[in-house]
DNA sequence: TGCCAGGCCCTCTTTAGGGCCTT
C-alpha cells in the first residue's frame, strides 16, 4: 500500500475535554505512517502539574502518581513536535487532539505548521455502514490489528493509524486513486456525505493522478 | 443563580435541537 502520503497521527490523553485551567495534557503519542505502515513511534507522559481525577484515571490508567515522575510538557511537546516535523497530521477527532495540540505549543511559544485530517470525519463519509464511528468499533469492525490497551495515547495512536491506511486502501480499492495525499483527505473530510462519490469520482479521473 | 467543550451532522431544520465523538 504505497498509495497514501506520508503522515503523522497522533494522539493526547489529557485530564478533560477542553484545554485551560481544568485541561492538559496528560500523554501524547505520535506514530509515522508511510506506504501504509508505521515506520516511528513516539510516547511520553507529561507533567503539565495538572491534577488527574478519579474518573480520567480510570479511563486512561494515568494516575497523579505516574505523572510526578514524567517529564515536563514542555519537554514533551518540545520533543513530539520535533519528532514529527513538518509532516502532516492525522488524529480521530482531530478537533480535540488539535487543540490540545496548539494550546499545548502555545505554551512553549511554538506553533503548530502543518493542517489536520480527521479519521473520523472520513470514517462517516467513506463507512457510513459501520456501527458507530468510535475508535475501537472501527478498528474491531474493520478486523483491524490490537494495538494494546485503549485511552493510553500510543496504542490509540496506532489504532488511528490503522484506520487511516485501512481508510486509504478502501479509497484506493473502490475508486482507483494511486496517490492519496493529505491535502485531498482534508478536502473529502469537508464534502457533503451525498457528494462524497462524486468527489471520489472526480478525483480518480484526473490525469494527474 | 446556575452552569461550565465544541465542532460536525442529521432532521420532526434553517428564528433549533440533540446525538455523536474526543478525555
Amino acid at each position: 500500500m504505497k498509495m497514501l502520503e506520508r503522515v503523522a497521527v497522533i494522539d493526547f490523553e489529557t485530564t478533560g475535554l477542553s484545554p485551560g485551567q481544568n485541561g492538559r495534557a496528560t500523554e501524547i503519542a505520535a506514530v509515522i505512517l508511510e506506504n501504509g505502515k508505521i515506520v516511528g513511534r513516539y510516547q511520553s507522559l507529561m507533567n503539565a502539574g495538572a491534577w488527574v481525577s478519579p474518573f480520567i484515571e480510570q479511563l486512561t490508567g494515568i494516575s497523579n502518581k505516574m505523572l510526578r515522575t514524567a517529564p515536563s510538557a514542555a519537554k514533551v511537546m518540545a520533543e513530539v513536535a520535533d519528532f514529527v516535523g513538518w509532516t502532516p497530521l492525522v488524529a480521530h477527532n482531530a478537533s480535540f487532539d488539535q487543540k490540545f495540540w496548539d494550546a499545548e505549543l502555545a505554551l512553549i511559544n511554538r506553533q503548530r505548521v502543518q493542517p489536520f485530517a480527521c479519521s473520523l470525519l472520513l470514517a462517516r463519509r467513506l463507512l457510513p455502514q459501520a456501527p458507530d464511528h468510535k475508535l475501537g468499533t472501527l478498528n474491531a469492525w474493520a478486523r483491524l490489528p490490537p494495538a494494546g490497551k485503549a485511552h493510553r495515547a500510543l496504542a490509540d495512536a496506532e489504532m488511528a493509524a490503522n484506520l487511516t491506511g485501512y481508510l486509504a486502501n478502501f479509497i484506493h480499492a473502490k475508486h482507483g486513486l494511486k496517490h492519496i495525499s493529505h491535502d485531498f483527505l482534508c478536502k473529502l473530510q469537508k464534502t457533503p456525505a451525498s457528494k462524497v462519490a462524486d468527489a471520489l469520482e472526480r478525483e480518480s479521473c484526473n490525469p494527474c493522478r
